[in-house]
DNA sequence: GACCAGGCACATC
DNA sequence: GATGTGCATGGT
C-alpha cells in the first residue's frame, strides 16, 4: 500500500489548498514553544500565549529558563493546561541548558534519529511534539503525525483500526521520498483538511477526498 | 451549555 | 500492551 495513494492524496490537497506556509512562527525557539503549547489545543489560543511572551520580551531560551515557573504559567494561561505546559517548557529548557549549553544549534547538529531520541527522552515531549520540532524547528525529515492524520487515514481505511503513531509515521516515511519540504507541506495540508472536512463530526460535502472510498461512521474513528 | 482543539504522562486492568 | 483519566482555556 503505498506510494501511489499517498502521492495522490497529497496532489489533491495541494491543488485544493495550495502551500500552507508552515510553521507559523519566525524563530526556531518560537516554533519549539508553539509545538509544546499546541498539544491538544486550538492554535489561536497558542498564538495569544506566545504573544504574551513576546510582549514581555521573554521569548528566548535564556529568559524562559530563568523565569519563575509560576510566572511562566500565568503568561501562557490562555493556551490551556498552563501548569502542565509550564512544566514541560521548563523540562525542555533544563535539558537544553544542562546538556547543550543552552544552545539550540548544538541540538540541531544531532542526526535526525539522535534528535528524535533526545527529544523523546524529555518529559512532556511525546512523538508528535518531537517530530514537529524536528521537522519545523530543525528542518529534519521527520514526518509528523497528528490526530487529523490518524482520523483521515482511518476513515479512508488506509490504516488498520489499531494503528499507532509509529505505524502511521513509517507508512509515510517508507512510501514517500524523504524530503523536508514534502513532509512540511503534507502534514500542514492534512491539518487543513482535517479542520475543514474531517472533524469528529465529518463534513464530507466538498472534501477533496470525497470520491475516495471512505467510512464516516464515528465508531471507526 | 455541550462539544471540540495540531498530546502527554500516569494509573489500572 | 491496550484502555481510561486529568490537565484548562476560548471558540463554535
Amino acid at each position: 500500500m503505498g506510494r501511489q495513494i499517498l502521492q495522490d492524496i497529497y496532489d489533491r490537497l495541494y491543488r485544493r489548498f495550495g502551500p500552507q506556509h508552515w510553521w507559523p512562527g519566525q524563530t526556531t525557539f518560537e516554533i519549539i514553544v508553539g509545538a509544546i503549547l499546541t498539544q491538544n489545543t486550538n492554535w489561536g489560543n497558542v498564538e495569544k500565549a506566545i504573544n504574551n511572551l513576546k510582549r514581555a520580551g521573554l521569548l528566548t531560551p535564556e529568559k524562559l529558563h530563568t523565569l519563575d515557573i509560576a510566572e511562566l504559567a500565568d503568561l501562557i494561561r490562555l493556551a490551556g493546561y498552563y501548569n502542565i505546559k509550564a512544566a514541560r517548557l521548563k523540562s525542555f529548557l533544563n535539558r537544553l541548558f544542562e546538556k547543550f549549553d543552552g544552545n539550540l544549534d548544538r541540538l540541531s547538529n544531532l542526526s535526525t534519529d539522535q534528535l528524535r531520541e533526545e527529544l523523546l527522552s524529555i518529559k512532556g515531549v511525546g512523538p508528535e511534539t518531537a517530530d514537529s520540532i524536528s521537522l519545523y524547528a530543525f528542518n529534519k525529515p521527520a514526518f509528523t503525525v497528528d490526530a487529523y492524520t490518524a482520523r483521515i487515514l482511518g476513515r479512508h481505511r488506509l490504516t488498520e483500526p489499531g494503528a499507532g503513531y509509529e505505524d502511521i509515521r513509517m507508512l509515510f516515511e517508507s512510501a514517500l521520498p524523504q524530503e523536508i519540504q514534502l513532509y512540511n507541506e503534507y502534514h500542514a495540508l492534512l491539518v487543513r483538511l482535517g479542520k475543514e472536512y474531517c472533524k469528529t463530526k465529518p463534513l464530507c460535502k466538498g472534501c477533496p477526498l470525497e470520491d475516495l472510498p471512505h467510512d464516516v461512521n464515528p465508531e471507526v474513528y
